[in-house]
DNA sequence: ACCTGAACACCGTTCAAGT
DNA sequence: ACCTGAACACCGTTCAAGT
C-alpha cells in the first residue's frame, strides 16, 4: 500500500502543500469549533500553518470560501426515494435539509450568506426539489416558485433556531431573570394581549413539531394550488 | 414662534448634544446612503460630528444600534382594518410589511440582525399579526407557529428579493456574461434536467407575483388547517 | 507555482482623561 | 453628564518579494 508518488524526503509531510479541497475542510472543522462569528481567513490560515495571504493563492475572496463551504455542507445531502408521493418526497427532503443544516454549527449562516448555488453539491440538491414538483404536476413557473418557498423555509427556519440559542444563552448570562417568558407576561397586557396569551409557546417552541407544522402548511398550500391549477 | 429653552448663544447649534433617538435617525440615513455593510459605528460617527466612543454614552452596542433602527424602520407600519376576513387581513399584512422592509436600503438585513423584536413598534407589528391569527379562529400553538411562518417569508423574501440585485448587478459588472439565464442553460443538460427547464422562472423572477403565490400558498395551506382544527 | 512580509484601510469596543 | 484620545485586538485584501 505504499503508493506515494511524491519524494518522501525526511520531513514530507510537513509542507503538505495547500490544496482547495483541504483549505474548505479545515474551514469546515473551523467552523465547528469556533463558529461563524470567528471563522476567519486569519484564523483558517493559522489552523492550515500557514500565512493568511497564502489563502488568496487558492480561493478568490472569503465570498468564495464561504461558497465551497457551502457546498460541501451539502455534500451529506440523500436523496429521497422518488418512488414516494410528493409530500412524503418534500417531507423527506425538508427533514434531510434540516438535519444537514444542523450537523455543523452555524451551517444556516454559511448557507444564508454563500449566495446563489453554484457548486455541484448544491444545485443537485435544488435540482432534486424542483424536479419532485414538476413530478407532482405542477407548471413551471409554480414549480419554480414552490421550490424558492421551501428551500427559504429550512432555511430561515434553522437559522433561527439555532441563533435563538445564542439569544437565549446570551440573555441568561446577562439578564437577571433568564426567563424572557416572564418577560413576555410583564408587558402592558392592555397593549399586547395577543403576545401575552401567546407566551408560551413565542418562547419555548418545541422546533421539532414547530418545523412540522410548517412543512405542513406548505404542503396543504400547494396541494391546494395544484388542485386548482 | 420662537420658543428655544435651552440659551440661544451664538454657536448653540454647533453642538446640538447627542441623543438617542437623533442617532438612530442618522442611522437610518446612513442606511439608505451607504448600505448595511458600510453602516458603521464609527461612519455614523463622523456623520453625526463625533467621535465613534460618544456613541457608546447612547447606546450599548452596535447590536442595540440596529434593534433600535429596526424599530424605527417598524414605525411607518400601518394595520390592516380589522373588519376584514381573516385572510385579507393577512395579505395586507404581508403586503404592508413587505413595503416597509423595501421603503429602506437593506432594511431586511437589519430585521434580519436585530434579533427578537423588543421595541414599541415592531412588538404592535407582531401583536396584530398574531391577533389577527387568533381572530381568525386558530388554536394557541397553532397561532404561534402560524406567526413566526408568515412574519419569516416576508422577512426572508424580501431579504433575497433584495440581495439578487447586489448579486446580479455584481455578476453583471464582473462576469462577462450579464446573464445568468445562459450560465443557468449551460449546465450539463443530464444531470440538471429541472433547473434548466425552470431556468426563465429562476432568473428573472417577477418579485410581486412570487411575492404573492408565497402568501397564497401559506394561506391555504392555513385554512386547510383551521378547517381540520 | 506557491508562499510570505508588510502594509493598507478598515472594524467594534474600552477606558482613563478631559470639560 | 457627556465627550475625546488613544489604545486594544482584531478584520479582508493586495502586492512586491522571496523560494
Amino acid at each position: 500500500m505504499k503508493i506515494r508518488p511524491s519524494r518522501p524526503g525526511r520531513k514530507a509531510r510537513v509542507k503538505p502543500r495547500l490544496d482547495r479541497s483541504q483549505i474548505v475542510q479545515a474551514a469546515l472543522d473551523l467552523l465547528d469549533d469556533v463558529g461563524f462569528d470567528a471563522l476567519t481567513m486569519r484564523n483558517l490560515a493559522k489552523k492550515l500553518g500557514v500565512k493568511a495571504a497564502s489563502l488568496y493563492w487558492h480561493v478568490h475572496n472569503k465570498q468564495d470560501l464561504l461558497s465551497l463551504l457551502a457546498d460541501e455542507i451539502c455534500a451529506s445531502m440523500r436523496e429521497p426515494d422518488r418512488t414516494l408521493p410528493w409530500r412524503r418526497q418534500l417531507e423527506e427532503l425538508g427533514n434531510e435539509y434540516r438535519h444537514v443544516l444542523l450537523a455543523h454549527r452555524d451551517a444556516a449562516r454559511v448557507l444564508a450568506e454563500s449566495g446563489a448555488p453554484s457548486g455541484p453539491h448544491r444545485l443537485r440538491l435544488t435540482e432534486i426539489l424542483f424536479r419532485t414538483l414538476l413530478d407532482a404536476g405542477f407548471n413551471h413557473k409554480d414549480a419554480a416558485y414552490a421550490g424558492f418557498l421551501v428551500s427559504d423555509y429550512v432555511t430561515m427556519f434553522v437559522l433561527d433556531e439555532t441563533q435563538d440559542v445564542n439569544t437565549d444563552a446570551a440573555d441568561a448570562s446577562k439578564d437577571q431573570s433568564s426567563d424572557l417568558q416572564t418577560w413576555f407576561k410583564a408587558l402592558p397586557a392592555h397593549e399586547y394581549p395577543s403576545l401575552i396569551a401567546l407566551a408560551d409557546y413565542l418562547t419555548a417552541p418545541n422546533a421539532d413539531e414547530r418545523f412540522r407544522f410548517g412543512i405542513e402548511i406548505l404542503e396543504n398550500g400547494l396541494e391546494t394550488r395544484l388542485e386548482r391549477q
